[in-house]
DNA sequence: CATTGCAGGACTAAAATAGTCCTGAATATG
DNA sequence: CATATTCAGGACTATTTTAGTCCTGCAATG
């Protein structure tokens, strides 16, 4: 349920070596060498991210992208809502969509709401600093970075 | 991302109709009446929680189905761990599948999984008859319980 | 002003999910 | 003890969602 899908899973592979580049702009075939992603994969996640506003592009020869804030100033949250849309247990949130438009009154009333600000709280209280473990991070190679859920990364 | 899917949503409804009649045995059809969902769904639904120990089955004329506790008991990460598997944000938990068998050296340690552990206790706090809020599920025609999310429910 | 690289959308392919159906087993009841 | 009823469990199909590809256009560098 809670399993990320695999293109938050190639988001945080992305956001891992453009991390351990700070100050470097990276191409997206700079990137896809770097993760093992496929060049057309990798733009998609940083189109994706620049609109999020978590990477600044940057166009022409020599161009590429590169972290907004340093990564100590960017939670897992953030990340999570740029590629999935907002976090939330149900449809039957806040103001979004029609809330229980169907049926006249949700008999749960706000109490998945409850829920879901508990969860976003535990996703926007760790950063990526603190998921990256800088310590491996630099010193592996970069071919044998991994979040864990991709299953096959293409060359 | 977080969004539940479909059956558990639809698991949500039928839990609802069985905590609103205690004592009594439920057949599928008789769920399926007061969900309004299809008969075949329905008995999709209570298999899977009857495998997960949270319902009950009797067969025969006259069987059905009724909860093995009250819902105050049940809390919304059994029931989702019931419909969707383990509630984690990667393969990448615990002695789960092959963790990060592929890479060298998941770079991300164990991280994830303060994260995972948040999220679950979030879930685990809340139980089912919370979520209820029985003053309006005991008050409101049965045809008007809905869970928010399930764009569509089938006669 | 040509080359490189991003922007943004449309489209196709693949995978996950939902929904259906069938056969068999248990159990009240006449 | 025969029969109608209801659950068990799995296989299968359809649908929806997600992933991946491609194309056209725009910006920047030298």
């Amino acid at each position: 349920m809670l399993r990320l899908n695999r293109m938050t899973d190639y988001t945080i592979l992305v956001l891992g070596v453009m991390a351990a580049r700070p100050g470097e702009i990276l191409a997206s075939a700079a990137i896809a060498q770097h993760t093992q992603l496929n060049q057309t994969t990798v733009a998609k996640v940083t189109k994706t991210l620049v609109a999020a506003g978590l990477v600044v592009s940057m166009r022409g020869i020599k161009g590429g992208y590169y972290l907004d804030r340093p990564v100590m100033n960017i939670s897992i949250a953030e990340v999570i809502e740029a590629v999935e849309g907002p976090i939330a247990l149900t449809a039957c949130v806040d103001g979004v969509e029609d809330p229980c438009s169907v049926r006249n009154g949700c008999f749960m009333g706000g109490n998945w709401n409850h829920v879901n600000t508990a969860i976003r709280k535990a996703l926007s209280e760790v950063s990526l600093a603190e998921l990256f473990n800088p310590e491996n991070l630099f010193h592996v190679p970069t071919a044998a970075l991994g979040t864990g859920n991709a299953e096959v990364l293409k060359s």
